[in-house]
DNA sequence: AGGATCACTTGACCCATATCAAGAACGTCA
DNA sequence: TGACGTTCTTGATATGGGTCAAGTGATCCT
């Protein structure tokens, strides 16, 4: 439960009372390696914040999936497009590994959205933070070789390499697995 | 003004006493044809929302502008994520026609979060709504071809042919001029 | 431990789209 | 209005990365 306050509180300031209302509207969910967080067509329940493991955000394209975002310790998780919407994910996600997730329902955040006004300002600095990571990688996919998006991802992430599969990786940097064997071997 | 009343208004309902906070913070800026809101390198003062003109946000690489957007009536502009991070921005706006855009300074805006909450919602509606949009155009870039992403933008924003060279329209479909050319020839 | 399945590597070939080039059409402003 | 600078079109050619295929290596499961 600890991941929940430490992670709002790299955002905003907690005072016991708000925390004392925040704190029981979150629960842990355990998902085995390979099992889905959430699946294209379903409605995504919950928002999380990952506690342990590594997932993936992708969605199937011709037979394939194509990774668009990793999650881990201590970054948000889940299909948040569908969270927001209530409408049918687009995208799955699945856990790469044995992972522990800690979760929150829809309407319990809208509650808190309402009652606890430190919990809105959280919303809209988690989304701000969102939206810049999310303009700097369309600068550099569109920016850079599929050569030179590799180098900028072993050198950001060394650990995703060791962490999850490459051709997921290879997927999210753009790329077939066979471009990625390549490129890996020239370095 | 009033497009900033109705603008803010889609998201969240003002009472007369939060408007007359809100509306003084807000001032227009007009911008002729060709001239830069923001370029590369500076700092985005400004959060705007647009009152008149078609606007692009694109960035510099290999000496060509690379298009990631537009923005028309009621949309918002500018380069937020310098506005945000208060950092030298890292894309270019440009007004394509004559403009007149509404804004507001970054500690206006500051302000207005703490004073009036109804604009911390507003702010997390506006961004929640960004991020979706920008998921699903995550989406369609990855898996249509050149020319069933032409098919998409004209079939949703056919006015957008009308409106802006069609250089910038190639641009932000990931194309060439000449691809964009051969593909609307196709059709 | 052995077999099945899935991930990764490597090579040969291909294709969508980029690049280059040259001309036509359009806009703009002296 | 005419001339210059864009933007747009069209054709010829090049190429980065994809596809296909076959083999090697990991990992899992019973």
């Amino acid at each position: 439960m600890d991941i929940v306050r430490r992670t709002i509180e790299r955002y905003v300031t907690l005072t016991e009372a708000e925390w004392s209302a925040i704190a029981p509207c979150w629960r842990e969910y355990a998902f085995g390696r390979g099992s889905e967080v959430c699946a294209v067509g379903e409605v995504e329940q919950r928002f999380y914040i990952v506690k342990s493991g590594v997932q993936r955000l992708s969605f199937p394209h011709d037979g394939r999936d194509i990774c668009v975002g990793f999650a881990y310790d201590g970054s948000w998780c889940g299909e948040y497009a569908s969270f927001l919407t209530r409408k049918p994910a687009r995208f799955d996600v699945v856990a790469l590994t044995d992972s522990v997730l800690v979760g929150i329902e829809h309407d319990d955040l809208q509650k808190l959205y309402v009652e606890q006004p430190v919990m809105e300002r959280f919303g809209r600095l988690i989304l701000e933070e969102l939206l810049v990571g999310r303009a700097m990688r369309e600068i550099e996919q569109l920016s850079l070789s599929a050569e030179e998006r590799f180098d900028r991802l072993v050198k950001r992430s060394p650990q995703l390499l060791q962490l999850v599969p490459q051709k997921d990786i290879a997927s999210y940097l753009r790329m077939t697995p066979e471009t990625f064997s390549r490129a890996r071997k020239r370095r």
